[in-house]
DNA sequence: CTTACTGCAAAAGCTTTGCATCCGT
DNA sequence: ACGGATGCAAAGCTTTTGCAGTAAG
């Protein structure tokens, strides 16, 4: 795992800052978030770091995911007909790809998207704060996978 | 209320062609869809309802809403930490705009949209075949409220 | 030392399911 | 009459909470 020190640095920073404790369970759950681009749910993560930590619970997993949500450092997808996934890595919003096969959520380019927020924005009514932009189909493997 | 007969009809059209039945029930629940702009929860429509129908039962409008959702004539907004919304008026996806204080989720005009989501979907690698565009802030009336 | 964190188990909350009965078609 | 729909209650699942003990700062 390529973990990103800078970003895994922020995140123990903001935490600090905030009034949280980095416990080793804890920096483990951090550092296992900044080398995680595949946008994991809070079992895959628990499931990843019972490898190095096996008396890690769920809970705990839960409990820093509410601490980086409380100071922004995650952004949280959310599904109700399957688990959360959480991107520490960019946490502010924007587009994701979400395959309804295997379920992997990815990054895609996000073309002139800023134009189209603002426009939104601007045209709403609202004061908007944050968005969510997915987008749902196959993968590039499973279409492979099914010859489309 | 107002309902859209037009689109009720469609919805039973619908239902029955695929096999499904037209219960005095069922038929309540879709003309409340019809005339429901406000994209309800499951638990907001079955409290409409009770008035006219005393005995409904929770089960049922869930029920009715999974055999809409299997002949696409519905549009679900998932969350994980409130209740799913509905839109059966526009089942075809669409943006929305969602007041982080009343919860109200409403439909934003749509500036160029079509352009924005067809360049996503020639550059992800994605088959595209749904998405998912919200937006959260607070609504022109929580704005006022709170003066901002 | 003070107060947050951990792990376990129980609770919560929305949605789904099983089942006996009822009713569209 | 057949097969789907209803209503009730129970089950399912993910996420949250309570608590006693532990440990970070």
């Amino acid at each position: 795992m390529t973990v990103d020190n800078t970003r895994l640095d922020a995140m123990v920073e903001r935490l600090r800052c905030q009034g949280h404790r980095i416990s080793p369970q804890r920096l483990e759950i951090l550092r296992e978030l900044a080398g995680s681009p595949d946008h994991p749910s809070a079992e895959a993560l628990h499931r990843r770091l019972l490898a190095r930590f096996p008396a890690m619970s769920l809970a705990t997993v839960y409990k820093t995911i509410a601490a980086l949500k409380q100071c922004g450092e995650i952004l949280e997808l959310q599904f109700s007909d399957r688990d959360n996934r959480y991107d520490a890595i960019r946490p502010t919003p924007h587009p994701h790809c979400i395959c309804l096969e295997c379920g992997a959520v990815t990054d895609p380019p996000a073309p002139d998207m800023e134009r189209f927020v603002a426009s939104l924005v601007a045209s709403s009514g609202y004061a908007i704060s944050s968005h969510r932009l997915d987008f749902f189909g196959l993968c590039p493997r499973c279409r492979k996978k099914r010859g489309i």
